[in-house]
DNA sequence: CAACTACTGCACCAGTGAGTGCAATTGAGC
DNA sequence: GCTCAATTGCACTCACTGGTGCAGTAGTTG
């Protein structure tokens, strides 16, 4: 097996990325053991949900989480206990940062901020803009894997769903809500539900995606990605834009 | 891999299926021989379906599909010869099951058949009916196991989205869209792209559900079925209902 | 009865992978 | 130099499961 090799140069590189990130390291010596323990853990959870996200739960095998993070068997053990605990552990973190990226775009969609009076064209803008940051957002590698994990493991793992849901979908469509409110409120939308609205924007994006990236195992292209988008909001103000 | 002859046996059996059911003027004899391996045949696919979706792939183990057919292992082997083979066929038929029942609601889509003129209350009416059965079929078990299997393992067999697909989902939205076709023609729509109104259409009451079911694992209450359908014919009749 | 086919029950092999035990190593703090 | 914790490499156990072989049975055909 070459996996010897491999596994030592992973660890290397795993290192060498994580000194990069934290690169401030002035007193690394005194952070140095912790910080050590806390980048292999990374290493191990960003290692785990790539394995699993190829594989799925139950024929990845921990000795590849273990080479993929560059990193001893037994150090996967020790940090994380558990084959189903790594799982957890992984999908979790992945739900972090897929969320983290979601919500920031969310952040965008506010009637602030513009020069010019804000009606139906910027409205309309705006919207098309957030559309297509969350399609770009919602149909990358990473957040399809998540998809996909999840409906494969929902029924032998039922908390994740909760879980990853309450960081991810859950506090996306809460979020969308609270911006499609202050928008009414403005009278830049019809009175209206913001959740069902939010819910119902959210089934426009991400419905046609679903058949589009066949599951996201194909990448779309920029023009349908746009084309999704546009569709989706033409239909959402259709409904819930401002009374002509 | 040492499935040759398995494989050649499955072949072989697969062909005289096809012939039986093709070859109506057998003698009846041979029918009933026939018969027993067909009901023989569609327990295990049954079966496997069921205990697939129980416990994915991976963990679904041959000897619990035999079991619950009511079947020898070997009797399995004999009749798919994989198991690779045996969840292909599982997966396939569930499709074939799944997209028969959708397809007829699909069929009720019509402006005909009505005693009243067709006015724009009568459209929502049927909207409403046709979106309530599509709901019902879309989120029963049978549906959604199919739904986290194809998710679960379109890594491992990519092919299967095709077939599924093709039979299954494909099919429906192609069927709604002939539908609204119809209608557009005949005014009771306002003119528009019949395929991505019922993708929309479909988005608007499918995605909902996702969440709302809690990927399945969740009875959802006949009360939520039917707001969620009447807010997607609300919205899709204001993007796509009658000019006023 | 003989032949044949489908089916059954059982034992068996081989591969795989989770998890553990142990000795050796490294590196930080004293 | 010494200690302690983290880590590593290796060998190992144990359970599970896909797939096969074989002998025997039931039912049908001729």
């Amino acid at each position: 097996m070459t996996g010897t090799s491999a596994a030592t140069k992973a660890t290397k590189t795993a290192e060498e990325a994580g000194a990069g990130e934290s690169a401030g390291g002035a007193r690394a010596a005194r952070r140095g053991a912790s910080r050590g323990r806390i980048d292999k853990r990374e290493a191990i959870l960003g290692a785990a949900f790539t394995v699993f996200a190829h594989r799925g739960y139950a024929r990845a095998c921990m000795e590849e989480i273990a080479e993929v993070a560059g990193v001893a068997k037994h150090t996967v053990y020790n940090h994380l206990g558990d084959k189903e605990n790594v799982f957890r552990s992984a999908l979790e973190a992945a739900a972090d940062t897929v969320m983290a990226e979601n919500l920031a775009v969310v952040e965008r969609l506010t009637a602030e901020g513009h020069d010019t009076p804000f009606g139906p064209d910027a409205l309309r803008a705006t919207l098309d803009a957030v559309a297509h940051q969350l399609l770009l957002r919602c149909c990358d590698e990473r957040s399809w894997s998540l998809r996909r994990l999840l409906y494969a493991e929902v029924a032998r793992f039922p908390d994740l769903l909760e879980v990853v849901w309450g960081r991810g979908a859950g506090r996306l469509k809460q979020s969308l809500a609270d911006r499609l409110a202050r928008l009414s409120l403005a009278g830049h939308l019809r009175p209206c539900d913001p959740a069902e609205a939010a819910e119902q924007l959210l089934a426009l994006l991400t419905g046609p995606m679903e058949a589009r990236s066949r599951l996201g195992t194909r990448r779309v292209p920029e023009a349908e990605l746009r084309a999704v988008g546009g569709s989706a909001v033409r239909t959402f103000l259709a409904a819930y834009g401002p009374v002509a």
